[in-house]
DNA sequence: GTCAATACTCGTGTATGCACGAGTGTGCAG
DNA sequence: CTGCACACTCGTGCATACACGAGTATTGAC
């Protein structure tokens, strides 16, 4: 038999040294992230490792995690779909956030060592320097958040935080496509990180809770915004919305090398 | 082959109609709980497999599941073992705890419906009239707890808060353990109960955060007072202990018929 | 006797095969 | 034309097979 070696042709499988679940599960992430899958779309093992030209033992591992982690969630039918996110749980969301995040950053402002607090003030400082790129701030944001999340020296807050920010792609476009957004939350971040230097969690909490606050203000906006505009494209392209979605090619990223 | 049908001469199979996984999950989440599993010890797939009589794959998504909860983690051999808590690791789970457990009791003062506060006062009811045993009371306590998430209507933070709780069971014996323990945290349950009746979350999410501060303090009475006494235990026992563990017959559940 | 190299054991990661069950389409009877 | 029953499709759950790699014991040389 041939099938000793993997003999892949494609040299798409660029993937860490970690194995073929954990590559899975980043794929997946990914396509949720890039809006390849989206939310409420049904996710099929088969589809999933044909796709990713694996077997689908580490297909059903990655998306077992991911169910896990709420990204994927039952279906009605028996299987498993990308979560759907409607307002109100965004609202919950953000509640549940403000809370962890107020007492991570109470809790850094007591437990920070130098390093960290450097750390976080150079971060601030990359910040400022930012071009208008609403991609890029978010990656330096959640750098940030990150950092304070360590700062605070509680594995159980930063795993609560880490699987609960696990959501977000599910919310779709970034804050900080909200006009404005970027220099408010510098100024924000600016707050958090001085209370924490000034080691008053009571304050670090107070600033990160108002924080979240406005992000979620800003996410109201950037989605009901996208909601709008789906809603129009879907009106204007198709009049009767037929419900047979069962044809041949599917939506999943079409990954062929032809 | 015989092997079409399950056909376990065992009587012990008695699942609910979940798969096997599920109950894979369960067994093993109560080898932890009945102390079968210690914190430390390794967790290998054949080992559980053979033990569970099922075939490796659900005792994997089982394991993986766990792994992602953070009751097993990575063993330095390269297989996964029951997670170990020190002292430390139990003050991070407090902290994080309190946090959530008192947004959960102020949401609930917010959100709670009529029934959900008929429910939380006849649970109250039936914890006063309860006998002198931990079990009896440890699990009402965990009834009423999870009450009062239901009734803060936020999903994130209920799953934040069950994934948290998951952790308890590593940290040995119920803090009802604790002389007294059962009387003050009845007052204390009284009065968040009280609070979120009133409507007043501030309150409720000040008792609440008080209850688990008494927790914590019955939690770290218990926990030295366990370890005191397992030290004990071993220096009576062995007073050289030998590095190889690697004999025939290992700890897990002797669950074999014979 | 000690150190090093080799062979072996065993656990994990992955693939594949098979059975069951739910949803669906089709054909037949009314 | 409508309703029901049967067969089929397909996705999931579980079991088994195989390869790789790490750790360990054994054996040989110095």
């Amino acid at each position: 038999m041939s099938l000793d070696i993997p003999e892949r042709g494609d040299g798409d499988d660029e993937r860490g040294g970690r194995g073929r679940s954990d590559w899975a599960y980043d794929m997946l992430h990914e396509a949720i992230r890039e809006g390849t899958l989206e939310p409420g779309q049904r996710v099929m093992e088969p589809e999933v490792s044909a796709w990713l030209r694996i077997s689908r033992t580490p297909v059903r591992e990655a998306m077992r995690r991911m169910q896990a982690e709420g990204l994927l969630e039952h279906a009605p039918g028996g299987g498993l779909s990308v979560a759907l996110y409607d307002l109100r749980a965004i609202g919950e969301f953000y509640a549940t956030r403000e809370s962890l995040e107020g007492t991570a950053a109470a809790l850094a402002a007591r437990n920070a060592d130098d390093t960290e607090r450097r750390i976080l003030a150079s971060t601030l400082d990359a910040m400022r320097k930012l071009p208008d790129a609403p991609r890029a701030h978010a990656r330096e944001n959640q750098a940030l958040h990150e950092q304070i999340y360590q700062a605070a020296h509680n594995r159980f807050l930063l795993k609560s935080l880490r699987t609960l920010l696990n959501f977000v792609p599910l919310l779709g476009r970034t804050t900080y496509h909200a006009p404005g957004r970027a220099e408010v939350a510098l100024r924000e971040h600016e707050a958090i990180v001085a209370a924490i230097q000034a080691r008053d969690p009571a304050e670090a909490e107070a600033a990160a809770r108002l924080h979240i606050r406005h992000a979620y203000e800003s996410r109201v906006h950037v989605v009901t915004e996208d909601i709008r505009a789906a809603a129009e494209r879907r009106s204007a392209r198709r009049p009767s919305p037929g419900p047979g979605e069962r044809g041949s090619a599917r939506r999943p990223p079409a990954k062929d090398g032809s």
